[in-house]
DNA sequence: ACCTGAACACCGTTCAAGT
DNA sequence: ACCTGAACACCGTTCAAGT
């Protein structure tokens, strides 16, 4: 809104026109030529900002985990997870962005926490098991993401699509419920 | 063994090239024109083998999965989660490739295969679950070899390394024993 | 059938120099 | 403090032409 007075951008800024060109074009052309030029500034600029390209992407990384929402209280296991990945969904490609980051990244830890809050009352392997629902919707949401992106060039017709997107949902639903009942019986004893 | 007659590379062998610069130096690095040096032969040239980059690494993607040893009849779901992680474990990058070509294929149908066969007896969903426990497996091996590739010009010390891969089959195991109960609870019946 | 050579339209990154 | 301009060392892909 107050335009900055010292300089024209600002890192929060570029992050934003990122995230845009994201969703706009995908990732494979969120590029650091296409962004200066949406910025109106030469490439070379946004090395002042950023340390490299993949400064940048581990930055929008964040920005996407931050979006998850707080869990209320009496949240189960399959309510973080959703909330996982529906913020991995708000953004075209957002799976791969975190994972490519990932390795940057002490552990994505906005998204841990939330699994980590929504375990079962303490068990004591929590941390690992969020970790685990973690990694899989994560590996859920980058394929169904991929499978997105290639469509677009591809033969596959809408009636296909719909069947896809169903079974994502239904995949998706299956491995959680599965972890929950696993863990569930894991913290009932025996 | 036999050198072919007829022109100097089929596909086949150009895979098993691209495996090798695959291991040697990581997906980032294994480009069509390196590919081609590497194969003393022009980069066009690899365009009447494949039609793109994308087909090439589909290639190498079906090579790794092919891999996967068939499972023993009393193979556990856990087994064969193993079968598949140890084979994306066995090249550099294995995992990323396998993912990135996900889109391409019907779904690595390999790895489907295998692990469908250790769902506990033939419970209806077992496609679902079959698949959920893939993308649990992708996004877990995706991440640890992200880590291994970021871990050569980080800060990060050996023990921290042998730290990293405790933790990591740690969560591996925790995250398939959580599913597996899962499965066996909904399988008994309740 | 299989490959070369040259070109096209791009990349990420560095760095001196400007304001 | 923030950005330009030019350069470096690359990319994937196409296509006429060679053998």
């Amino acid at each position: 809104m107050t335009p900055a007075r010292t300089g024209r951008h600002d890192r929060e800024h570029i992050i934003g026109v990122a995230l845009d060109l994201l969703d706009r074009y995908g990732l494979p052309d969120l590029t650091m030529r296409r962004l200066a030029a949406e910025l109106d500034v030469q490439a070379s600029a946004l090395y002042w900002h950023f340390d490299s390209k993949q400064d940048l992407i581990a930055a929008v990384s964040d920005r996407i985990m931050a979006r998850i929402p707080d869990p209320v209280d009496s949240a189960e296991l399959i309510d973080a997870a959703r909330a996982v990945r529906d913020a991995l969904l708000a953004h075209r490609d957002g799976a791969e962005v975190v994972m490519s980051s990932a390795a940057l990244r002490p552990g994505p830890s906005r998204a841990l926490d939330v699994l980590r809050q929504a375990m079962p009352s303490h068990r004591e392997d929590g941390e690992l098991a969020a970790a685990a629902v973690l990694q899989f919707v994560l590996g859920h949401t980058t394929l169904m993401q991929q499978r997105m992106h290639g469509e677009s060039y591809g033969a596959a017709s809408t009636a296909a699509t719909l069947d896809d997107t169903a079974r994502d949902a239904a995949v998706f639903e299956t491995g959680i419920a599965l972890i929950s009942r696993g863990a569930a019986r894991a913290t009932a004893g025996r």
